[in-house]
DNA sequence: TGGTTGATTGGCATAATAACCAAATGAAAA
DNA sequence: TTTTCATTTGGTTATTATGCCAATCAACCA
């Protein structure tokens, strides 16, 4: 494995961290209905601030995500549609299991 | 969010989280073209027996690969064909950066 | 039987994550 | 301009993940 194939694999990985945490999972599936502000997603998962503001850092980080400043509050929407759809498969994991 | 709702998401992120590895993620990729033993999957990575084999527990825990044991080898291959379909989105998402 | 090979397990050190609180930022309202 | 509100950033601590080494196990061979 030289260090390009390296380098797409952490590539690819990245992504696939950013979506590996069952809250930010649950962002991205709220999102799939729309644009949400930070607050809204706050309510529904019942964190702290700071700890969802870190969590949609790292979406953004990894590109699945974008953010729009509009008034006091920010709105975050999906970067990418297919996101959710490449999940039927993780859901086709699970029941196989 | 109630306590299934959790779990579910819970279970959805063992799957993601399996694949969010570079090392793991390239032994599945490498698994789409077939069964390979543990020592091929060595050889390929460079990285000692005890933690590939630790990876691909990993893997199987999640229900991603599925492993067989023949004479003194032990043969893995991937459960569920769709799992790299589903990452040409993640290479979408890279794309669009 | 005894030894070798392929693979897994246990243990340990180190690094990366995740949660909270407190404090800072920055734009809009007063 | 001062205040206020929504969000982000900094700092700390607890938990989890990663990788190597050594020891073990199971199957084959001499």
């Amino acid at each position: 494995m030289d260090s390009k194939a390296r380098a797409v694999l952490t590539a690819k990985t990245k992504v696939l961290k950013a979506l590996a945490h069952p809250a930010r999972l649950w962002m991205v599936e709220r999102l799939e209905g729309g644009e949400r502000c930070v607050c809204e997603l706050v309510d529904g998962l019942g964190l702290d601030f700071s700890t969802v503001s870190k969590h949609l850092l790292v979406l953004k980080n990894a590109g699945v995500v974008v953010d729009d400043k509009r008034g006091k509050q920010v709105f975050y929407s999906l970067k990418v549609p297919c996101v959710l759809k490449f999940m039927h498969c993780v859901e086709a994991v699970m029941e196989r299991g």
